[in-house]
DNA sequence: CTGAAAGCGCTTACAG
DNA sequence: CTGAAAGCGCTTACAG
């Protein structure tokens, strides 16, 4: 059905060497032939098998990015940019979308192997993933943005989280605030454990209020996150601030507040973590801390491309990179 | 590097095709020689090769989805939605971010190409989209949604915009509005002539204020419709309503009017259109327009795979579904 | 500068 | 029920 070099080959009268050469743009061959088969390749609207080609090369200038999900504002913008950024570099994304389920991750990274992507790109990671490291012996590069593994030897770009809660809660105290609250996310990524690794250290050092009732899982889920600050409301003696490990979280927390009542940030204060582009809308303006979305996504398909999946000499790349506190107007 | 089917074949002392027949579950093979196979497949921790496969049988098993823009909340939950239902159906995507540049689009179909995908699924069609259409005459399959082709044979799956619009206009005017304005998007796609056109309709219905100073083109994008906005508040007869013909630009328009000093909706009222999951916020509160973006992925998805890209006899598929109108808090 | 040939990892008639 | 062989569309030493 479609065109191949061996119908080139015959129009021009020459091997499928020959074609296979000037296509591949190789030097070692005449002028007069190149420009021959380039006319044609053009006249027949060839398109090149990259699957077949990938046979020989072992390489299909693929990669797969695998991220929790993608209805997340922080995973969709950052999946556009490591998409756009990869493209510019000559690679394609087969994107897959784990809904944070750890099952479905492994069946995507067993899909990929099978396609034979160059390497894999996780937002997805847990701290201990099996998974992940597994594909080390199994010879496929990957890295980690964001969410990242226990430690060691992999490559990651992420953020220092504990100095990001630091700042939000340096400023609460600083606005008067004893009594803040956490929502904490899953205990399974790095971002949930240092984000309250974070938030115990600062509450410990300005000896706040140690009340285990003001720290609650909301699963970095924007439903849970809204229950979870009802039962905060409804506390005996509730919390006058709240600072939510990431902004879908915060922005629950704002609707429930909102719903419950509340003005904010006249009654309560809410802080998130990421800066989503909504958090910054009139309606919203939430003050949060920024992780750099665009900058983090950026490094990460660049470096990879350009460090990691260099076949000789494969630098390892790790990153842990400032998030800077923005002041908006849910805290008082 | 990765075990093939040759070194299966070789500890289990058969041949090559009896591996492959195992493998793909033929039923003429002994049941014996099948356990042999596999178990000695699972334990050398065998990958099939999909692009070795894919060259012989003509499937790759892989879909191109080509979206304007994936930080767009719409395309953002669309795309998560399509990803996963083709994944059910035994499909991996390939993304493709156009960032709503044509050129870009020609690009990405030439590498889909390339890559010998299955078929395309479109949600940047524009209305007449040569590159598109072109796709019939090399017989790769295609479907839009959202954003559709002029007319005709080809497969779409979008919403009645026109009913949309109309709808909206009605609710205005029974809350006593007669001077509405309409923040339109490109008029090269189905949907913004659509839906100006529901407007014009619907102006034109109930004898409204013609002033063309009220038709604006916000281009779907905030930053734009936050201009237009600011032009027509500052209009010396402003409206009392403004429609945007996408949610996107609604919440621009939100936010420029209360960074203008105005109350929504005491001051002037806003309707959406989409639908996207922030629009219920409670500090958003949105009226608009639902296209059921879930409804409308979920479809595209089942129907794409199913109906068209069965080989036999690939049906047509064109579904043009009703949108429905959501009050909340952005009018009076 | 060019061609014949081998081979990448599979699948699938064909023959037995 | 199984194997030998051809072939999918490419690339790349090897030889000239």
């Amino acid at each position: 059905m479609d065109v191949t070099i061996k119908d080139i080959a015959e129009v021009a009268g020459v091997s499928v060497a020959t074609v296979s050469r000037v296509l591949n743009n190789k030097d070692n061959v005449r002028k007069e032939t190149k420009d021959k088969v380039m006319d044609i390749a053009k006249e027949l609207n060839y398109q090149a098998d990259f699957n077949a080609r990938s046979l020989k090369t072992n390489k299909t200038h693929t990669l797969g990015l695998i991220i929790p999900d993608l209805t997340n504002p922080f995973y969709a913008q950052t999946s556009s940019i490591i998409e756009n950024v990869v493209h510019d570099l000559g690679y394609s994304t087969i994107i897959c979308n784990t809904n944070n389920q750890p099952k479905l991750q492994d069946e995507y990274i067993n899909i990929l192997r099978q396609r034979r992507v160059d390497g894999i790109i996780f937002g997805s990671a847990r701290i201990d993933d099996k998974s992940i490291t597994d594909l080390k012996t199994k010879n496929v590069p990957y890295i980690t943005y964001h969410r990242c593994l226990k430690k060691g030897d992999t490559n990651y770009i992420t953020t220092d989280d504990v100095k990001g809660i630091k700042q939000a809660v340096d400023y609460l105290v600083s606005c008067g605030h004893k009594k803040i609250a956490f929502l904490s996310g899953p205990r399974i990524y790095s971002t949930s454990i240092e984000r309250l690794r974070g938030f115990l250290q600062a509450r410990k050092e300005y000896n706040l209020d140690f009340d285990p009732d003001l720290i609650r899982d909301g699963e970095f889920v924007e439903e849970k996150a809204w229950e979870e600050t009802q039962n905060l409301i409804n506390l005996t003696d509730p919390p006058t601030a709240i600072i939510a490990a990431n902004d879908i979280m915060a922005l629950g927390a704002l609707d429930c507040c909102i719903k419950s009542g509340l003005s904010v940030p006249q009654d309560i204060s809410i802080i998130g973590y990421d800066d989503i582009y909504i958090s910054s809308h009139a309606r919203i303006q939430l003050t949060t801390v920024s992780v750099h979305p665009e900058k983090i996504a950026r490094k990460t398909a660049e470096l990879f491309v350009k460090k990691v999946l260099t076949k000789e000499n494969s630098e390892s790349v790790q990153l842990r990179l400032d998030p800077k506190l923005i002041i908006r107007n849910t805290t008082a």
